[in-house]
DNA sequence: CTGAAAGCGCTTACAG
DNA sequence: CTGAAAGCGCTTACAG
């Protein structure tokens, strides 16, 4: 009763096994009256195809790797359905292993899926990790596709969002309605998205001929913790800022929140703008201004562009960059600044 | 420059590919001297197991499917990598498949998932999914535990949360706080989890004496399109609820939404709670009092739960039955109740 | 404690 | 268009 076998079926037909693997392989080569049979035999025995074994003779596999820093992150699930969709159409399938953040369990899962035969892998890195890391992986000749954050000193292909135009943008936006105390709040310095926001972040400010005191960019772990106590660091400061461009979305949840226990409300008394536009930003109160960034479209681009370099036997190394566009709701104030005849925002 | 086999480092070490073998799997029959000249020589080489090749002989994988419905949905992501990380204890790997609801994918992917030779499968089945559709796997006896839903018919394991009576804990709370109209939104009844919520709904009623009028259940899509949807409709009756109960979060915010729209307060006006209890729940104004399931903690149990039946040859059907605690926050009016001493919801 | 041999289920030239 | 043969990288009795 155990599974069916290439020879089982080639009994059955009355054919070679050679044969019926050419039948399994859609090959051309068959005659159709041999391959009505073969089929016909596939199906009474109910035979299953053994991509295992196939793998093993071919030394290339249909499996690829997928590790993700933080699947309860709603940014990130959406890059891991992303990948995954691009993926169904492909005959490939993906392994996917979550690190939390943890470059030790990173780099057990780039060995565990070594040995499992993955043929190339997309990653989102554990922050931390530095292109040492990556070696596990290329000095294997096995093809990398970073996403949404980079590696430092890595020489592999990434898929990434402007993070940098995104901020200068969010900044921007901010001037328009009459700020001109910012600070930049959470995320480290060791995060690639937090160097890239933060930079724009300053490159709107130097445009703007405003002096960025380096103390307004505040760091805190990208958490809504984080986003409590980076606001609160922001408003002890002798000139507090009258807004706030947040690392990520989840800070500026944080900081909505620290405001509204101090009896202030976003967009209103300050201005908080997100990164990101997870899912529930416009559920929130105020609905939340932040930075779009097309996460499942990033998540795709990722997948093909893997998929392109398995193909491509000698992989070279590209990047994507993905636009970050600004989606005004309310907790910049935007809305109350129209309707009061604008300028009063500060 | 191709990838060093057992062989080479047999070579290397000067021993057979037997004595590899027994080395790489950990086998105590191995002298610690030629276990050390063994282990230098995979050091040298840089030598990396080929699961493929063992699982081909072995005839047995340690790769484990995970077929979700919708990893979109937070509560669903929190599912998976409850799954993954109890899963990374053990030495197995898992693929994973999104189906985004669709039936005839998920058909897809337990036949790709098979091809490539899962041991076992765990599955939050796409609505619609019947007991023929798992036969794919259950026929070649391949474990399959069921997540978050319940398939009628199927005769295999499921780790599921108490929906009945967190249905009916929340109705206890409303009833407790002075409502005695209610209506259920959200949801179909071809979702086990639906006809659970609802039943404990109904339950909780039918102990306190109140009729439920079948009307009071109304259907819409488990979205924030179908909370605002289903609202209207429990609005429009002639004696509108007061209270209501949501099939899931994401149903409770569009009701919520819809309730903003119309000038009334969830909480003052309406009492509104939720299920799952989503993080964003916490976030959300009014703070939305939902019934908590642990999803993570459910995944944990799913994985554990395959790992034993994949190792005890002959599985057995087992179900887990998880809790589901009511979260009191400030969408159900209890806040507002408590300060106007009580009675006052309706 | 170690080695020689067979075989897991496929694919792939190579003949015919 | 089809078949016989070798081999992918391992494991597993079986000897010794």
């Amino acid at each position: 009763m155990s599974r069916a076998t290439i020879i089982d079926i080639a009994e059955r037909a009355g054919v070679s096994k050679s044969t019926v693997s050419l039948v399994v392989s859609g090959s051309p080569l068959v005659k159709p009256q041999t391959r009505a049979r073969v089929e016909a035999a596939i199906e009474e025995l109910g035979y299953v195809y053994n991509r295992g074994a196939a793998s093993l003779r071919k030394s290339r596999s249909n499996i690829v790797g997928m590790v993700i820093n933080d699947l309860l992150n709603p940014f990130f699930a959406e890059l891991a359905v992303g990948i995954e969709r691009a993926l169904q159409g492909s005959d490939h399938i993906p392994f996917i292993a979550n690190t939390s953040e943890n470059p030790a369990r990173q780099a057990q899962v780039f060995r565990s899926m070594r040995e499992h035969g993955a043929t190339g892998i997309i990653v989102c890195p554990a922050v931390g990790t530095d292109a040492e890391a990556l070696r596990e992986m290329t000095s294997a000749r096995i093809p990398v596709v970073l996403a949404m954050r980079r590696v430092p000193g890595a020489n592999v292909s990434a898929v990434v969002p402007d993070n940098r135009a995104g901020g200068a943008r969010a900044v921007e936006h901010l001037l328009r309605l009459g700020h001109r105390r910012f600070a930049f709040l959470g995320g480290f310095s060791r995060m690639s998205a937090f160097r890239e926001r933060s930079q724009g972040f300053k490159d709107a400010l130097e445009r703007a001929n405003l002096v960025v005191g380096t103390a307004a960019v505040i760091e805190a772990p990208p958490t809504k913790a984080g986003g409590v106590a980076a606001l609160g660091q922001a408003l002890a400061r002798s000139e507090p800022p009258t807004a706030v461009l947040c690392f990520n979305d989840i800070v500026a949840i944080g900081a909505v929140h620290a405001l509204a226990q101090r009896g202030l409300k976003a967009g209103a008394d300050v201005a908080v703008v997100g990164f990101d536009n997870i899912a529930e930003a416009e559920h929130l109160a105020p609905a939340l201004t932040t930075v779009a960034v097309d996460s499942i479209g990033l998540g795709e681009r990722a997948a093909r562009m893997l998929l392109r370099q398995i193909e491509s036997g000698a992989p070279r190394v590209e990047t994507y960059i993905g636009e970050a566009r600004l989606v005004v709701r309310e907790s910049c104030g935007a809305s109350r600044v129209h309707t009061t005849a604008l300028g009063g925002a500060a």
